[in-house]
RNA sequence: GUGGCCGUAGCUCAACAGGUAGAGCACCGGAUUGUGACUCCGGAGGUAGCGGGUUCAAGACCCGUCGGCCACCCCA
């Protein structure tokens, strides 16, 4: 019988990474909670409509890349892609919107894509979003935000902020109208994907990595000539506000995005350090989406950061923190030794539940248990035999000491239990 | 969807002009009756991803298929 796997580029998270994934979801909220912002839950399926509508029916994600099927009502499904279509069709039917709102929110998407470095198909994301604010400074607070987090997460130094305004949609209509215009008399000399992507996705051609393409486009109309006075304006005003608050940051003006609902302010954090995939926090404003999702016309703004790749961006730099150590691991040999030391370690993980402390089960022997408990890491055993029993004692044996100190081992009282253990961990 | 590399014990990997598989780590047991780590001794564990083909003989060669990694594409 073959071997039922899991689904391809949907992956196990392992006990060895988890302590790293706590501490960024630790880290992450607790930056948001300081900048006021309130976490929202969302569904993992919504009705395939919201994504057709909202992140453009052209695009490859919906074109190819959801997971969509028919309930048992015959009604279409859909994997989340991702989360901001879902938060802001919560935010209008739960009737959030009639005061500026600041949300976040967590969790898996889905996207039937080709796993590579940094890429899954089930895949997390933390998105913040805010409703309510046309203005520049909501702009710049979204992006200290990112900023903030980074700094405490160490990374920083290995993170660029690129920036741009794709103006507003009749701007970047105009624009595309000319690019296209300007394109189509030079198809020859574009790579094959951005020929296809002039009929189906042409803004998505300036950030072709193909070098030939690139320096057609240098030629080319640029986005900037074509944006309206306010996202100028708004725009001018967010790079001085950024500047303000010290910042850096690289105007990038073939910045674009892949979803269909933005305007104005678009920007990226990426990174040198993880290959090809290296976005770890897009986004973008999209003051249109409210009101295209039947919602009464609202400004808002939001980024969305992959976890997968800060993860790895953690790991890699070494910022990722070290799964917490066992503090203690509770040797019993014997019926009645079990049944003691089953007591006092209840009550001492009631005095003190901040300690990892772990009961030895599976019986064997006193020197299996005692290898059991090197094993586990734990720093001290504790150690319930005989003598111990008929004293109502307990050996409390610290396993890490160093060369000088080693054999470091008392037995005491079970009353003083507690105590021991506390000077022994301080050590 | 396209391309490159890869698929041998739980893990990391070997070997050999094609001749019925090996190491290290991990695991289990032992080296004085209640003391782990270091050392020594012993043990268990693989129908070589799967299916075909070539051959007297294939883990090694060929084809297919599935899976993994990386890149294209896409994007967080």
């Amino acid at each position: 019988m073959s071997e039922i796997t899991a689904i391809r580029g949907m992956n196990d998270i392992l006990p060895g990474d988890t302590a790293c994934w706590q501490y960024l979801e630790r880290s992450i909220a607790a930056v948001l909670g300081s900048y006021g912002y309130s976490e929202i839950r969302l569904p993992v399926v919504e009705k395939t409509a919201l994504f057709k509508r909202s992140i453009g029916e052209v695009t490859d994600i919906v074109e190819k890349e959801m997971y969509t099927f028919d309930d048992r009502n015959g009604d279409s499904m859909t994997l989340r892609p991702e989360g901001t279509a879902g938060c802001v069709r919560a935010a209008i039917q739960q009737g959030l919107l009639g005061t500026p709102q600041r949300l976040w929110y967590a969790g898996p998407m889905f996207r039937y894509e080709r796993p590579q470095k940094g890429r899954q198909r089930q895949f997390h994301q933390t998105g913040v979003e805010s409703f309510g604010v046309a203005t520049p400074d909501m702009d710049a607070e979204l992006i200290l935000l990112c900023a903030t987090l980074w700094r405490q997460l160490g990374l920083v130094d290995c993170m660029e902020l690129q920036l741009n305004s794709i103006g507003s949609a009749d701007a970047r209509k105009a624009y595309r109208a000319a690019l296209v215009e300007f394109l189509q008399v030079r198809v020859e000399l574009l790579d094959e994907d951005s020929q296809r992507r002039l009929h189906t996705n042409p803004l998505r051609i300036l950030d072709s990595k193909n070098a030939q393409t690139q320096a057609v486009l240098d030629e080319g109309p640029s986005l900037e000539d074509f944006l309206d006075d306010e996202a100028e304006a708004d725009f001018a005003r967010l790079c001085e506000l950024l500047q303000a608050a010290g910042v850096n940051y690289v105007v990038n003006r073939r910045l674009v995005r892949g979803l269909d609902y933005y305007n104005k302010t678009v920007f990226e954090w990426v990174t040198r350090d993880l290959g090809a995939q290296g976005t770890v926090c897009a986004g973008g404003r999209y003051d249109g989406l409210v009101a295209q999702l039947g919602g009464r016309a609202t400004p808002a703004i939001g980024c969305a950061m992959g976890m997968e790749r800060l993860v790895l961006l953690l790991m890699e730099r070494g910022e990722a923190p070290a799964a917490p150590a066992i503090d203690a691991y509770v040797v019993a040999v014997g019926s009645d030794a079990q049944c003691q030391a089953l007591r006092a370690t209840e009550e001492l993980r009631a005095q003190k539940p901040q300690l990892r402390i772990v009961q030895h089960a599976g019986g064997g022997s006193f020197k299996s248990q005692m290898k059991k408990a090197d094993k586990s890491g734990a720093r001290v055993a504790l150690i319930w035999g005989e003598d111990e029993v008929a004293a109502r004692s307990v050996t409390v044996k610290s396993l890490r000491a160093s060369e000088g100190e080693r054999a470091a081992q008392v037995t005491v009282a079970l009353r003083d239990l507690e105590t021991t253990l506390c000077a022994a961990l301080a050590h």
